[in-house]
DNA sequence: GAAAACGCATACTGCGCGGTATGGTCGATG
DNA sequence: CATCGACCATACCGCGCAGTATGCGTTTTC
């Protein structure tokens, strides 16, 4: 029951927002009531954070099964743009989330380093892809960590752009910001794969 | 006084957030009450668009203030990403205020058509710099808008990056964010200027 | 100089919602 | 079968705060 009321919490505030949302909607939404809710929770506070930890825990999953069939590195890292790119453009849940996640974080310290660990570990991922990519000749950087940095910056961007434009939430528009992204890496320009 | 208001209402919710003050401080912070600030505007969305407005024009101004002296294409263009990206990492206010209201816009569609025409406006701005820098030699890029739409989500994106890793507010990092949006806007390396 | 309009302060209301107090049900334990 | 604790529902409290009612001094208008 704590991971369906964790799960619960999850879609309103991923559809309403934090401040959208009451505890009577989550506990009902769940099909329990606020009492129970409160026996497994202590705070609205602490349901924030499980829903934050449903949302880690479900991104990295999605994101290593993905990729887990490809054996090739420049193809993992192609089809993990690929895939992170179609989520900022047409997840609309992930988006209202993690802007809610940012807000809260300003003012939070503690779900602030909870975003930092997660974000840190999505870094290192996509480093490690990188550097098989480039071993493989698949990608030229001089200084791998870099052009991640400056890739993941542009992905929040595009989350953004996705937010207040939603004509670039198309399949055009999404192959037009891959590659933008893959000559940020300094991918090898290749032809484009299925996803 | 409305102004004054407006200019407390910025000041105050870039501080602690949307949700983070009530009228009655930024009454105070004006040196007013409630009562006279309920006779300027009439709700306290009313108050938040007012703020928003404030810092639309506030940052058009500034912008346009930092580059009115310079006179080369090439350098307007530089000296603009390089004032932007010291306001991304630097200007804590900046960073919260975006923040907040993006959230905002996430859920109230009469915000949201607030900063699209007003990132509508900034893109133009660039495009216009790009194209410019573009004849003059000091950028060789084949679709500016594309490349501007890219450089301004990443630096969104470095924005939020600020928010959540404050070790790379340094002025070394500062450059070498400065040197990624150059590389994306293809424009040809030179010496950096002062700032 | 009366009256209207403006700009502000004081005091109050209403309510949404986070949080609590309490009691009931059902399975495990001995 | 008595008891204890896990789990959940009902009913309630209280507080913060957006919004309102009202009144008072000062300026403008004719």
């Amino acid at each position: 029951m704590p991971a369906l009321l964790s799960a619960s919490a999850f879609a309103l505030f991923a559809q309403k927002g934090f401040d959208g949302v009451n505890l009577d909607q989550i506990a009902s939404h769940a099909g329990v009531t606020k009492g129970s809710l409160y026996w497994h929770f202590r705070s609205k506070h602490e349901l924030v954070k499980a829903a934050c930890t449903h949302y880690y825990r479900h991104y990295q999953r999605q994101i290593n099964e993905e990729i887990a069939h490809l054996i090739d590195p420049g193809e993992r890292l192609r089809h993990t743009l690929a895939v992170a790119v179609r989520t900022c453009l047409l997840d609309e849940a992930n988006r209202v989330f993690t802007m809610e996640i940012f807000t809260l974080a300003v003012h939070d310290p503690e779900i602030r380093r909870g975003w930092q660990q997660f974000y840190d570990s999505v870094r290192c991922f996509y480093i490690g892809l990188v550097k098989a990519a480039s071993l493989a000749g698949a990608v030229q950087t001089n200084d791998p960590e870099q052009a991640v940095n400056l890739m993941l910056a542009t992905m929040e961007g595009i989350k953004l752009r996705a937010l207040f434009e939603p004509e670039i939430c198309s399949s055009e528009h999404e192959l037009r910001v891959l590659r933008g992204l893959e000559r940020i890496l300094g991918m090898t320009p290749t032809p484009p794969i299925a996803v």
